[in-house]
This record gives structure tokens, sequence and C-alpha cells, in this order.
DNA sequence: GTGAAAGCGCTAACAT
DNA sequence: ATGTTAGCGCTTTCAC
């Protein structure tokens, strides 16, 4: 069925006399041909086993069916349900997928640029480093359509969507607090990203519109940064430590809000070496809803991100810039994400919440 | 710098009085070159912002500098490690990344096949469903280097890495059984692949060794495949469900090896929902060592896979392939994990572990 | 309804 | 050391 080197439609052209041309408008399905030539064309591709080369295509059209997918770190669970949510959506819509990992490091950003630039990507979907460095000008400069995912890079104009971090922020605190909490500390990256920001602003509202301080300190940073290798998982150990020093130094605070589920485990570990219980001297209250925040004990009251409609929201305005629309949509969309509430914010009404 | 249009060789040969050949070469680091020329074919293409088109030289050359990655789900943070590595090691090699998700189906496997076929990659790391169809003979019939991952196809005489998962098994039994434990009960996947076959004969081995028996219904399978979709986490609750069913049913185990660490989330909640305590009434030991592992409590005693190294030694068996070698290396080729030991198998010192 | 010709941007072979 | 020619496999334009 399938030799060594691949058939073409010069091959195919060949064995049945006819153009090149004629064959190729068969199997692209264009009118102007005869309904017996085209069958007569479609049964020898299908005898050889015809694969088309998309590379010859994409030279011609000037660009590939493909969008490049650019993120920080696949091994954060956000991240890999976002990639399974864009390649789902793109392989839909018969766009392939080129993943570039970036690790939040500027220099490879620079280069991934440069890659999806070369490889004619014909859309990029980016979770920018948010840097010093302007990757990004260019892509768009050149005219492929360019959305920004969870961190947005305003100057340039791109489309863009992310989760609501003010909004969840917000509402874990806000639910904190509802629960009782009078003061509240939180536990973030220590990423110079928006997300980060937005989060520390929805905390700070929530907590103003209680009517409570926030003394200093009250937003500590945990040192992640250095220790970033998408391979590798450093979270929980580095909140574990944050955590630690965190309690023996000052008064203890009614609820943590942490920026991750994985500072969740780090914190959770801290407190019972520290013989304190959560939620009873303690609430905690996650971000993300990784698959074990259910499953904890106690089970971690947390704030879902909506990692799939993110992504899929991305692939659908990459889709519209191509097809020409700009359909009025708002150049940022932000998706709400859902405060999840479990074990480990109190349970009032004395029952074993159920596991989601 | 660079406007709607991309620079082509041409724009800066004509520019420079030059034929686009020596251009090219000035750019490739080809010899037969002046030393002036190629200072100022380098400036030129520095000032225009010059990107060579991919898509051209992989059409002339018969291939792209790109590798088809096809993963089951990237969702598993087995996975999600794996991508990364692969992606990091691809990429020091000049290789980009076309990812392809199959969520365990066989449909999805044989468009992917074809899609990499079509996007002339220059060689392809599978992990493949193994299920009826044979979608992955083409892409060696027509010399694309393939290597196949984690579940071996061995009539295709393809390379494979793999994790030696019978020896997981094994070790993982087998430190049960010297803790104490005289029955043992092994929770998997319901997927019909290899690795949960050598699991399941590492289990017995090791049972055989100690002179153990394994009565009927010491395996139990977890339905997940019907849920696959890899966007969504699903294994802790399905787990869940199963172990309460084991709870209610059987005589309990000294111990529970779990085919991956989710499962044990899931058990764990079985257990404590009956009044049973880790690792006094009963052992667990999980599967993959994936983050949260070491932070639950009690922690996990597991079998920590290792997934950057398998990802890495198939981007360089590819590598070796391409460059024409096959240097003598078994065909087979398997990498031994290593038994994380932890809380839930008990402490023997009386010392609290430390995570890892 | 079908064919011939041109060209996408690049590299390789063969001039000079 | 540089230029000319040809061609990778496909689509588009324009003849017939």
């Amino acid at each position: 069925m399938a030799e060594l080197r691949r058939h073409t439609l010069r091959d195919i052209a060949l064995t049945l006399n006819l153009s090149v041309n004629t064959v190729s408008r068969a199997l692209s399905g264009k009118d102007g041909i005869g309904e017996k030539t085209r069958a007569l064309v479609r049964a020898e591709a299908e005898r050889v086993g015809y694969v088309p080369n998309s590379l010859a295509r994409s030279l011609v059209l000037g660009s590939a069916t493909t969008f490049g997918l650019v993120i920080t770190n696949p091994s954060n669970p956000y991240y890999a349900q976002l990639i399974s949510g864009i390649e789902l959506r793109a392989k839909a819509h018969g766009y392939s997928l080129l993943l570039v990992v970036t690790d939040e490091a500027e220099e490879n950003e620079a280069r991934a640029a440069e890659s999806l630039l070369r490889s004619s990507v014909s859309g990029a979907i980016v979770v920018p480093v948010q840097g010093q460095v302007d990757s990004w000008r260019r892509l768009g400069a050149v005219g492929v359509p360019t959305v920004l995912l969870n961190r947005d890079l305003p100057h340039l104009g791109y489309r863009f969507v992310g989760t609501d971090n003010e909004l969840g922020a917000y509402q874990a605190t806000a639910h904190a607090v509802a629960r009782g909490a009078r003061s509240v500390i939180v536990l973030e990256e220590d990423l110079p990203i928006t997300t980060i920001a937005n989060r520390i602003a929805g905390f700070r509202r929530a907590m103003a519109e209680a009517g409570l301080l926030v003394p200093r300190g009250s937003v500590i940073s945990v040192p992640t940064r250095r220790y970033h290798h998408a391979a590798l998982p450093w979270q929980p150990e580095e909140a574990y430590r944050v955590a630690r020093r965190m309690l023996r130094r000052s008064r203890l605070p009614d609820a943590v809000v942490v920026g991750n589920d994985y500072f969740a485990l780090g914190l959770y570990r801290a407190l019972a070496e520290h013989g304190l219980k959560v939620p009873d001297d303690l609430m905690v209250i996650g971000f993300g809803d990784y698959p074990f925040a259910g499953f904890l004990s106690p089970s971690l009251t947390t704030v879902r991100l909506p990692a799939v409609e993110v992504g899929t929201t991305a692939v659908d305005l990459l889709l519209d810039e191509i097809a020409g629309g700009r359909g009025g949509q708002p150049r940022k969309q932000l998706i709400a994400p859902t405060l999840v509430v479990r074990e480990s914010t109190g349970r009032p009404d004395g029952r074993r919440p159920i596991a989601g």
C-alpha cells in the first residue's frame, strides 16, 4: 500500500493520464470536474494511500494549518488541562498544534516567537512570561493572529482571554470572612505577573469591603521562580518552608489563601507539624481545584479555574480572526472562576462535603 | 524592522546585488563564501529581521525539523512531565514539537498518524493506544523514524523506551511483604495495555517469591476508560467507588498497590470512611510519585517513574536514527523506577519521613 | 471539464 | 567565490 517514497499528486496524475491540476481539484473537492473523473481520482488516491504534503500546500498558501501554543509549564495541572482543551478544539477545526514550553524564561520566549514565525503558524496562543523583553510584537506585525492567555500585554493590542483572578481571590477571601475570619494571609508565587497582582487586588477588595485591616506582611511570596523547571514539581516543598517560617513568626491568621493547590499541601504539612487543625484553628483556601483537592483531608476549599473554557475560547478567537471577523467582541475576555467549598473552611452543616 | 510581508532570501539578494544562492549559503554557514560577503549578508538579514521559512526549507529537504509527539492524556502528571522533558531535549537539538492527543481512542490515533505524515515530521514519539487498529505501521513504511513510549508494539520493530513496570510493581509488592503484608490487592486501570499486564506480572512474581497466595479477585479494575477525556480528572473518584465496594465485600487485605497516585487518594478516603488507619490497618502503595504524594497524610509510599529520563531517551533514539546510526543498542529499553518509601507503609524508625 | 504554466521560498548541482 | 538552473509538491490563473 505505502512504499518508501510518499505518493504525490503527480504520481496519481501519471497513472491516470490526467494533469496534476485535475487531480488536485478532484481531491480538494472543488467543482468544475466530472463526477467520473473525481471518483476515479479518489479511488486511485485511496489505493496508493495518498497523503497530501502540507509543507507544499502551506508554502503556496503562505501559512500552515497549525497553531503555535506557547506555555510556561505543562506540569502545572492547570496548563495540562488547558493544553488538552486547546488541542481538542484546534483539531476539530483541522489545525495541528506546535507546542513550545518557555519555563518562565524570557530567553526561551524569544526563541519561541521565532520558531512560530519560521513555521508559518496561522495563529498563536501565548502565555507570556511578562518580562522586560517584547518577544511577541513581531507575530502581530507580520500578520499572525495572536491571542494572549491568562497574562495580558495590553500595549500589544492582542486579544486576551483569561481567568478573572481578581474575582477568584475576592470570592476566596470573602468566603473566609463570611466564615468568621478577621485576619487573612495570602501566599503567592513570586512571579512578576498580572495574574498575581490581580489576585492580591481581589484579596484587598474583599478585606476592604468587610472593613478589615490588611497589615504589612499579609501577602507572602513563595520563591518558586528560581526553581522553575517545567519537569519538576517544586511547589509544595517551597510553600512548606515559607509556611513554617510564617507560623514561627507572626500571630496566627484566621485564614490563609494560597496561590495554588500545591501550596495548600505544603501549608497543610506545616500546620500539622505545629499541631494546628484545619479548619478549626485556621482555614485554608486554594486556587486551581487540582484533581487531588477534593481528596485531601480535610478536603480543600478552592477556586476552580475554568481551564478548558479559557483554552477553547482562545481557539475560537483565533478562528474568528482568521476568518476575517473581529466581530465586535471586546479585546479582553475574563472568565469567572468558581469557588468550591469543602472542609478546609469549616463545615457548618456538620456533614462531610461531597468531593468535586 | 519587520513589515507585514516576511522578508525572503530574494529580498536580501536584491538589495545586496547578490544571487539568492549566495545569500542562502552565507546565512546557513556553508563555506565557499567571502568573509566580507558573509558579514554583509548577515548584517542585512539582521537589519530586516529575516526569518527563514521552514516550510520551503523542509519541502526541499523532504522533512521538517519537527518531531511528532502523540500522547494519550497530558493531564496525567506523568505525561505532563514527559512532555516537558521531550520538548526541552528536542528544542536543544533544533526540533519543534507537533503535539497530538489521542485520549485513548483509536479513531484519534488513525487521524494522528495521518497528521504526522502530512506534516512530514522527521520523527515520531508515540504512546500507542494498543487497540486493534494498526495506525503506526505507515510511519515506518515511509521512512519516518518512530519510537514507542511506555507501550510496546513489538511486531512493528520500532524502538521502544519505557518504564520497567514489572519491576516497579515487584518492588512495591515486595516492600509491602517485607513490612509484613501477607495478602495484597492491586487496583489498576481497566485499560488493555501492556503497562498494566506487566505490573500485574511483577505483583505476582513478588507474591510467588514470598510464597504467598494470590487468590482470585486480587486484581481489581477501576473503570476509567469510558470516562477518558483528557481535560478531566476522574480517577480519584472512580477509585474511591471501587475501593468502597472492595471494603464492603472482602476480607481486608494487608496492603493495596494502586496503579497511580490518584487512585491512592480515592482509597484513602474510602478507608477513612470505614474508620481504617493507614498504615496500621492497611498499607497503601502508589504509582507515579505525583507531586502531592509526599504531602498527603499519611504521606504516600509510591513507585517513582522516570518520566523525564524516558522522554529524553526517546528523543535521543530518534536523533540517533536520523543520524543514520542504529548503534547496536537494543530495540527495547526499560528504565527502572524507584520505590519511594514514606508513611503509608509504616514508619519503622518512628520518625516522620522527609517529603520527596 | 481539463490542461499548461507560473510560482510559493528554499537548497543542491552544476556552472563560471 | 559567486551565479544559474532545476526542482521539492502543491495551488492559482488562465487557456482551451
